[in-house]
DNA sequence: CCTTGACCTTCCAGTTACTGGAAAGCTTAA
DNA sequence: TTAAGCTTTCCAGTAACTGGAAGGTCAAGG
């Protein structure tokens, strides 16, 4: 499979299918004579888990370390679930930020009335 | 008032006062002969203003409306409550975005064992 | 056989909002 | 005078792509 089908599999756009194999994510199985890379089942499958990894907000470090498990036969699911808490807890922290940050701003535009007139809580708060 | 006083009065590392000057976002009012940048209670007032507007995680451009708005005596209230609508709006964008991510992950964690063997659900959903 | 268009390659630059660090100039206290 | 501690500019790096340019490859149609 030449890139751009791998890509239309997988549900990623070809540059990033590209950047994946430049920086050792995920390589390319094989280049032909004309140099063009090419995809085998298996590439695929980890292009594919890296997508659904990403969609959950791993870095891409961590992308590179649950497709060594995923590619682990002999891994323990500890450190899958030592991971993916990490990962939840981060979650969690930007909730928490974002709750306040949304009842904070909520309330000055609530307070604003919007106007044409230069009166605004929001100003006076941000001063 | 030099540029490391004027940083601990803001609350904002050196650097980004340097930063937002280059930027263009609260200039340096003046320059003496040593070529240190000099900031007056104004350029303070603004530099207070920017720390706490990016607080809410308003985006240097918006900043930088806000900071015309806060200077303009004939603004309309409308025009600022506008921009943290806008704000507001991305907020509970990204709430319910990770509400999702949040509630996914949270049941595969709990669905995942954490011992030493390889099964993992964690990994299963990723596949 | 040639051309055309669609694909592929590499490389460079830009995105956001800083942050770290180097090299050099200024100031001030001892 | 000299050394510490400020300041300056400039360059590079961060995260994870994304856009675009210049050029190579391939398959089909005339």
């Amino acid at each position: 499979m030449k890139i751009s089908e791998a890509a239309a599999v997988c549900g990623l756009p070809v540059k990033t299918v590209r950047y994946y194999a430049d920086i050792g994510l995920v390589a390319a199985p094989a280049r032909g004579t004309s140099g063009y890379r090419h995809y085998d089942q298996a590439a695929i499958r980890k292009l594919i888990f890296v997508r659904r990894a990403r969609a959950f907000g791993f870095s891409i470090d961590d992308c590179r370390e649950l497709l060594s498990l995923y590619e682990d036969r002999h891994r323990s699911s500890a450190d899958v679930r030592h991971i993916a808490l990490r990962r939840l807890r981060d979650i969690e922290q930007k909730q928490k930020e974002l709750q306040s940050l949304h009842d904070d701003l909520a309330h000055l535009v609530d307070a604003c009335r919007g106007d044409s007139r230069p009166n605004c809580p929001i100003i006076d708060y941000l001063s």
